[in-house]
DNA sequence: AAAGACACCTGTCCGC
DNA sequence: TGCGGACAGGTGTCTT
C-alpha cells in the first residue's frame, strides 16, 4: 500500500511521540512477517532511546542509543509497511486487533502499534549503520533530492527497453514511486506509460522528473492516499485520493481533454492513463 | 545485464 | 446468502 508519501506521512506522525523516548518493551504477537522478526529484537532495542526517525525509500528507520553504555554501537529498527501496513500511536489500554503484529512500548505509556493484514512488511533490527543493510544498500536516489534530476534519469534509463512506468517504479532507478504515483506522474508529464524508457527526449524527462516531485509533494501535503488500509499515525485517512487524476479512474473523463481514461496491465500492475494526452 | 513471472498473505468485491 | 475468482498501495528471488 504505502508509497513514499504514505511512509513520510507516517514518519511525521509518529516521530514526535518517539524522539528521546526510551523503549520499555517490544510486544510481538505475530513474528512471521515478510521476514521473521529477529529473535534478538528486544535485546537490541529495549532500554535504548529513540534518537531520530528517518525514512529511506519506503523504509522507516528508528535510530536508537543506549544511554548507559556510551561505547556501544547504536542500535536501529527498520520497518517496512509492505502493501497493507500502517503504524499508529496508541495507549496501552487500547486492545490490539487481529492484525496488530507488534507494539513498541514507550516510557510515556504510549506505544507504536504495527498493523499489517497481508504481512508483506517487516521489522528488522541491528547495530551500527543501518544504511549498510543489504535492503538499503543499492537503492536509487530519493525522488525529492536534487540528486534526482533529468541528467541522472537520462543516464539511469540509458539502454533500458522496458516501459517508462516499469522503470520509474524500480527502486534501483528512483525510490518511492509506487503504482499509484507512477500513473499519476506520467499523466501529469503527458508521457504514455508504455513508452520505452530509452525513447524519451531529454526535455520530456526533465518534465517527468518535475512531475514526479510535484506529485509526491502534493500527496505528502495531503497526508497520503487512503484507498483501503492506510491511515495516518493518529488514525485519520490521507486525503490525496480526492486529488487522483487517473489512478483507479478508468472509464472516467480525462480532466484535460474529456477523453475516457484507459486501464492496461504493465508488469502485472494496473496502469491508468489518458490515451489522448499521453504519448 | 535486464526483463518478466512468481511468491509471500489476507481482505474485499464482483458475478453467478 | 454463499462461493469462486480476481484484485489490491511492494519487492526479493527465480527464470528467461
Amino acid at each position: 500500500m504505502p508509497e513514499l508519501p504514505e511512509v513520510e506521512t507516517t514518519r511525521r506522525g509518529i516521530s514526535p511521540h518517539l524522539i528521546q523516548q526510551r523503549i520499555t518493551n517490544i510486544k510481538i504477537r505475530q513474528p512471521q512477517l515478510r521476514w521473521a522478526i529477529p529473535s534478538n529484537c528486544q535485546k537490541l532495542l529495549v532500554g535504548s532511546s529513540v534518537v531520530k526517525v528517518t525514512r529511506r525509500a519506503k523504509y522507516l528507520i528508528l535510530s536508537c542509543k543506549q544511554p548507559n553504555e556510551p561505547g556501544s554501537l547504536p542500535s536501529w529498527a527498520l520497518i517496512h509497511l509492505g502493501m497493507s501496513g500502517s503504524l499508529r500511536i496508541c495507549d496501552t489500554t487500547q486492545a490490539a486487533s487481529k492484525h496488530d503484529h507488534f507494539d513498541i512500548e514507550l516510557e510515556t505509556g504510549k506505544l507504536l502499534r504495527y498493523r499489517d493484514p497481508r504481512r508483506f512488511g517487516c521489522l528488522l533490527c541491528g547495530n551500527g549503520d543501518p544504511y549498510q543493510h543489504r535492503l538499503l544498500h543499492k537503492l536509487g536516489p530519493e525522488p525529492l533530492s536534487t540528486t534526482f534530476n533529468a541528467e541522472y534519469l537520462a543516464k539511469a534509463l540509458y539502454g533500458r527497453r522496458c516501459s517508462i512506468k516499469t522503470a520509474i517504479m524500480q527502486q534501483a532507478i528512483v525510490v518511492g514511486v509506487g503504482n499509484i504515483y507512477a500513473s499519476e506522474a506520467l499523466f501529469l508529464a503527458g508521457i504514455h506509460p508504455k513508452r520505452a524508457a530509452n525513447r524519451i527526449a531529454h526535455a520530456r524527462l526533465a518534465r517527468l522528473v518535475h512531475c514526479i516531485k510535484q506529485t509526491l509533494e502534493e500527496a505528502i501535503a495531503a497526508g497520503g492516499t487512503s484507498l483501503r488500509d492506510f491511515s495516518q499515525a493518529d488514525g485519520k485517512p490521507g486525503y490525496f485520493k480526492q486529488k487522483l487524476r487517473v489512478y483507479g479512474l478508468d472509464g472516467h473523463t480525462c480532466i484535460n481533454c474529456r477523453h475516457s481514461i484507459s486501464m492496461i496491465t504493465l508488469g502485472q500492475r494496473s496502469t491508468y492513463y489518458c490515451a489522448k494526452c499521453q504519448t
